[in-house]
DNA sequence: AATAATGGTTATATGTCTATAACTGATGGT
DNA sequence: ACCATCAGTTATAGACATATAACCATTATT
């Protein structure tokens, strides 16, 4: 059957997407990146703490976090994040010291190997599957392109 | 800098990826994912299961399993795919049923309400990004051949 | 100064999944 | 018939994360 009578082909520059080709895209892409979903398992297993702290660990790489936001950015509960925090800290991977302006607030930061640790979780994550490697070079600079653009829409 | 010194161009069809590029178009692919992985949670509480689950009705949407296979296919273990089967039974969304050539086996059937509630959950994972809506029509045209082409690498 | 609000901790209960061991019933090879 | 194997179940222990309530110390409000 594959009824096209509606299409209208006046619509050019504003035409709706392909109904089809938009969800094999978007398949394919949650395929992908889902099926090596077990990077999660290597970070864990890697750093011998669970993907949850290593999360933590990595929300702290850009800079100091006080436990509230850091309970903000792992999308969490104050007390899990104290439970965490208490973990990593008796690990050695982070430090807690007193806001100097807010004594109430506790300032979290990676230590040394708290960012070593941070930094191999982000490239076991980062390192991208075989068929991204291996696809033709005009291919992949459309792609980046297009990813590009997916991440901010022009207007 | 940005030292390009050895970039072969006898090996066109062999070209090494940039591995910058690769990692651009990797971040984003993971970016868009993971962002709605909220989506997980979205069909968790639609149907009032774990995800985990609804992954199980999902598995066998496209048609009965036995334990063995669905244990397979959910990389669990048989315990726990006991149980899991169990609960859905109570609820009404699976039946089982004994293998008519091996008596050992039992066959896990959706009823209709499991199916209608699989189909939900797919119906939810597979709602694409905004974004990806509004790409233009070559463009995604272009993603759609190379999503293609990522899912099966050409030899 | 009294009170409320905030950041963090402690304690506790629960849901969900992982992992093992031990068991039952059915099948298949010898 | 005997024994090994296999599918499924039961039982148990534990890791991990969620969710609440209660509490303390500090800061802000009045």
């Amino acid at each position: 059957m594959n009824d096209r009578s509606g299409t209208p082909r006046d619509a050019a520059s504003t035409a709706v997407a392909d109904p089809d080709a938009v969800a094999r895209v978007w398949a394919a892409m949650c395929s992908l990146v889902l099926k090596q979903e077990d990077r999660r398992k290597e970070v864990a297993e890697t750093l011998g703490m669970s993907f949850f702290r290593a999360k933590a660990l990595r929300r702290l790489l850009p800079g100091p976090l006080t436990m509230r936001e850091l309970t903000a950015r792992l999308a969490t509960e104050k007390p899990y994040t104290t439970l965490v925090v208490d973990d990593l800290e008796r690990r050695g991977f982070v430090e807690r010291s007193v806001h100097p302006d807010d004594r109430r607030c506790k300032i979290v930061t990676l230590t040394t190997a708290g960012v070593a640790a941070a930094e191999q979780a982000e490239r076991i994550l980062a390192r991208p599957p075989r068929s991204l490697l291996d696809l033709a070079p005009e291919d992949l600079a459309a792609l980046d392109r297009i990813m590009a653009e997916l991440r901010s829409p022009r207007g």
